[in-house]
DNA sequence: ACCATATATACGCTTGTGCGTATGTATTTA
DNA sequence: TAAATACATACGCACAAGCGTATATATGGT
């Protein structure tokens, strides 16, 4: 269940969720956590306009970072307040229905940090798997 | 049910819930159609304050307007895409759940339009009976 | 016609947002 | 230590948002 610390103000959580791009970085950071050059990869847009998305839905409570030697993986957070997180999770939930959405998720499946193979031995990064208690599911809530 | 119309893009909707003033707007609206004045004398705020919300969430789609004399009623319209109008629901149930809020619908029930009773034959504008079809419920779909 | 009322809109300002580009920082590898 | 990689941040710009103030518009009453 998400406590009810500091009352996040909902319309904080709205200005995160009011952005194209911000909403297909969280349906893609639904299910797992995601390296930084995955959503580079399958938006197809520039490292620093995706950083930048993803600093926006850091300072904002809603994801976080890991560090993993040059990578950089970003997984989803419940927000203190437990209407907004019931929101946030409702509104994840409606984005796996949309068909733009799951062309994005497709991507994932199929796609891999440093396409060229050619020098393999530096391999595209993988997530960890996370303790299920920290680890949000696509339907669940946030914990 | 809402219908499946033209894409209405989510990041729009939420941009429309990104404020807390339109969200307090929304919460007075949910129930009922609701007069310009009574917004103003409940949320404090100036009337152009109050008219250019409205204004925001009718360019959104999210309310509609109607004309009664001096008077213009607002009420809830369900946007055209069936995604965007669960979400807006289910935040609307939401709110009715915050303190906040419910001290904002409380004050609704004890205001009047001109507190000053002195001269009554221009009574407050009372909200007309909608059809149950076009009148959302507090819990129920849009329609 | 004139005035009052209720609401909407225009104006000027300040602040926030999104973006491309360039640069900084941390980490690994040679 | 130097170079390369992965990512973050700073800068400048264009534009949208939010606000107070002033003004326009519409309706009703006299």
């Amino acid at each position: 269940m998400p406590r009810k610390g500091k009352p996040f103000p909902l319309d904080l959580l709205f200005r995160a969720l009011a952005d194209r791009t911000r909403l297909r970085l969280l349906n893609l950071i639904a299910d797992k956590e995601i390296c930084v050059c995955y959503f580079v990869q399958i938006l197809g847009m520039s490292q620093p306009k995706i950083s930048r998305h993803l600093a926006y839905l850091r300072r904002a409570g809603i994801v976080a970072a890991r560090r993993q030697g040059r990578w950089m993986h970003y997984r989803l957070v419940a927000p203190r307040d437990a209407v907004a997180s019931a929101i946030l999770n409702e509104t994840l939930a409606h984005l796996r229905q949309m068909p733009h959405m799951q062309g994005d998720s497709a991507k994932l499946e199929t796609s891999c940090c440093n396409p060229d193979s050619s020098e393999l031995p530096r391999q595209a990064p993988q997530p960890l798997i996370l303790p299920v208690a920290t680890q949000p599911t696509a339907h669940g809530p946030l914990k």
